[in-house]
DNA sequence: TCTAATTCCTGTAGCCACTACAGGAGCAAG
DNA sequence: CTTGCTCCTGTAGTGGCTACAGGAATTAGA
């Protein structure tokens, strides 16, 4: 059995976030010792390193709940844990999408201000129909 | 003048948003009718306006605080609006990059999945030392 | 055995940028 | 005069942590 610290060195969880993650009920509470101290299993630590692969994968914290309940499963529902993760792979391409057109219309901006033009064009652009300094003059 | 709701359907904010936004001090506060109601001139809507596509480009809060002060001098600073804008569009880049690696890796997971075998090679593969049903049976 | 450093505990507040109420007041049209 | 819309303030919730404060226990070394 192992305190926290090293739960947290073993699974690559935070301190903080273990136990964030036990409040939310996200993982189930490990046993105490004598003294008060949680103490982790292995078993316990891997479910750790579970949620955290999925965090770095983007699941949110209710897929992987969704993720946990399934695996108890015997045939552990395979269709249901594909369903979710292809519907947050789809996510992530709409995000792809949208932050690649972010980078086009702000490079383009950005490139307007290489001219070095006393008024910033890239301001201009965005205030467009204004309140800036043009109102005054 | 315009009332609250009206500031909203012009500039594309949210009617909690724009109070937000005065309470923030993000932008100023607007006059106030007799009976106490905001009223906003068509500059203050203007410059909604401009937070909104400073905040659908991805720009931080922050950021944008700094280009409406930045806003108000006589050559914009141009310099410096540049330098914040090509951060922003040098951090959307790396995100872009990130999120792509996480499309390829969750592609090759669920990819497994099709072949619908009885344990869940998606599970599986997240667990690898596991903690799931692999260790009772 | 004492001490100092480290680890752990609980509980609360902060982060970002909103969003969603509750509970009440004003205002315009029929 | 009523109905329904808009507006007001203030507070709490979202997601997923992170950062304290203030105290207790444990461990390593002298």
């Amino acid at each position: 059995m192992f305190a926290i610290g090293q739960a947290s060195r073993q699974s690559g969880v935070n301190i903080e976030t273990i136990r964030y993650y036990e409040r939310e009920g996200i993982v189930p509470a490990p046993g105490r010792s004598a003294a008060g101290r949680r103490l982790y299993s292995t078993e316990e630590i891997a479910m750790l390193r579970f949620v955290r692969r999925c965090r770095d994968l983007g699941f949110p914290i209710s897929v992987i709940k969704t993720f946990l309940s399934l695996s108890g499963q015997d045939d552990r529902r395979c269709a249901e844990v594909k369903i979710l993760a292809d519907d947050h792979l789809s996510q992530i391409s709409a995000k792809i999408e949208t932050l690649t057109r972010l980078q086009d219309a702000l490079a383009n901006l950005s490139r307007n201000c290489d001219a070095g033009t006393a008024a910033c064009p890239m301001l201009e652009a965005l205030m467009q129909d204004g309140f800036g300094a043009d109102e005054a003059g």
